[in-house]
Formats: C-alpha cells, sequence, structure tokens
DNA sequence: TATTGTTATACTCTATAACTATA
DNA sequence: TATAGTTATAGAGTATAACAATA
C-alpha cells in the first residue's frame, strides 16, 4: 500500500498544506482582531490568555511563549496597568514574582476565548465521526500520539 | 441528525479547537525559525513568498497583509537592501511601484517555501481518502465550497 | 481632487547585555 | 556564584497623519 504515498509533488498534498497556511493566517487574523476589540495586543492577549488557565511566574510565562524574560515586563507592565493582571510575591522565594489575572482579567480572557469561534463554529457542521478523524490527523500532525 | 451536531462544551470539539491552536502556533514557530535561517524577519518572509508568486504594486502588498501601505516601504527596503526584492516603474501609471523579487530572492523564497516540511511530511502519513477527508474539513472550516 | 508611495512619529514587540535583589 | 526580574538599548513591525508626485 505505498501506492497512497504522496509523492513530492502531490497535488492534493499541495493544496492541503497550503490550506493549513489559510486556516493559520485566518486564526491568526481572528485572533488580533478578537483582541484588538479589547483594546490589546497579540501579545498581551497571549499573556493574558495564559495566566487565566494557571497564574505563572515572570520567567516561566516567557518559556511558554518562547521569547526573552525581559520582554515579558514591559507587556505585564501593560496588562497591570489596565487592571487585568497583577504581581503577587511568591511564599517560597523573594525573587520571583507571580503574575495572575484580576477578576476583570479574568473576564476579558474568558470573552477573548469564546470570540475565537471561527474554529468552533464550522466544526458544528461535522458529524462525531467525522470530528474524531479531524481530531486524529491533526494529533498525528503534532506528532502526539 | 441534530444529535451529532457538538454541544458548546463538547469536550472532542474543544479538544479539536485546542489542536488547531496547536497546530497554528507550531506553523509559525517554524516559519519564523526558517525565515530566520535565511536573516529574514516573519514580515521579510511573507512579503517575499508573496512577491515569489506574483510581482506587485506597494499598495497591493499591504492589502494582502492586511496592514497598512506605509508598512511596506520599510520592509520592501529592506529586501532590497539585501538584494532580494527591486521596485520597479509601472508601464501606465509612473506612481506606481512594482515590487518584485530578483533571481536570488526567487531561490531564497523557494528554499523557504521548502522548509515548511512540518505540514507536509505528516501527511505523507495518511492514505489518499484520508487526505480527501482533511482537505475538506479545512476547506469548510474557511468556509470553501 | 483623488490616488500612490513615502516620510515622520509614536507605540509595541523582540533580543542582547548589564544591573539588583535575592538565593 | 547562580538565579529571578528588571532596566537600557537598538532594530523591526505597526497605525496614524501629513507630504510629494502623478493621475
Amino acid at each position: 500500500m505505498t501506492s497512497t504515498r504522496p509523492r513530492r509533488t502531490d497535488a492534493l498534498t499541495l493544496e492541503v498544506v497550503e490550506l493549513i497556511g489559510a486556516v493559520v493566517a485566518r486564526y491568526h487574523e481572528e485572533y488580533e482582531q478578537a483582541a484588538g476589540r479589547h483594546g490589546l495586543t497579540g501579545a498581551q492577549a497571549r499573556v493574558l490568555g495564559l495566566l487565566a488557565l494557571d497564574p505563572l511566574p515572570m520567567r516561566q510565562i516567557a518559556q511558554r511563549l518562547k521569547c526573552e524574560p525581559s520582554n515579558i515586563t514591559g507587556i505585564v507592565d501593560r496588562l497591570e496597568a489596565r487592571g487585568l493582571v497583577e504581581r503577587r510575591p511568591s511564599p517560597g522565594d523573594r525573587r520571583v514574582k507571580v503574575a495572575a489575572p484580576t477578576d476583570e482579567g479574568t473576564r476579558v480572557a474568558e470573552s477573548l476565548r469564546e470570540s475565537l469561534d471561527f474554529a468552533r463554529e464550522p466544526l458544528a457542521g461535522l458529524s462525531r465521526e467525522e470530528r474524531v478523524v479531524f481530531r486524529d490527523m491533526l494529533r498525528r500532525m503534532l506528532g502526539v500520539d
């Protein structure tokens, strides 16, 4: 059954790759717009969304976002100035500052998450079986077992 | 057949949405890295990739990237300084400048496109039928008929 | 007058390096 | 010494407004 393995120039594979690129572009677009509606930049929205799941020390935010810790200082500064995030001391280590969302920050994060309907809504048109197939393909694409 | 329509909190749908987010993050990461290997920023790589398909007036580049035209000036400036892009006059309208890739720019764009193997390689593990299903789902998600 | 591209400006994100306060 | 967070700095992307050349 090697006959179904795509060759390098396989038109179907190329189309799928292109579609994935389109999904990525669309996702980003919608994300930036949703952030903008709350007066946030994309980076600020990403940090807030991360903290809404779980408060984190500055350094760990940087690790999650794969950027330098020095960048996080400014982003959290701006979120803090907006009253969406606050820095808390860490009980065990006085060097560490834990960034946590305020009540309003939690609400904004929730609203942000819900405005990413672009992906969820079209999924509603799929049957459960189709969604399972889709999920498995995405998993395989990400190298998840 | 409304029984298969996912409810708002459907666990499977949420997982798929999350996986799409992961694919988006992964795609971006790989794209930035590929651009970096050529000494380009993500924005520069995107513009170069666009021009490699088709030379475009400055204003149209901005429309495609959904940003202000004034931003394109600087990005094309840097690509031009690297010898990857050149500005050409437009025969019909002397106000218009058409940005086009140089020979080296074309080579770099090709190399960039090929380094996005992350999507293509796992697709090789799918049968033709699976890829068709996957394609149709992506199309539906993007609202393409 | 309207349009194309540019310049000027201000803000944000980013990486690097040096600094501080803890450990 | 080593680590967490910050500051300082410089380059790049972004939007806004004003400008020159052309239509």
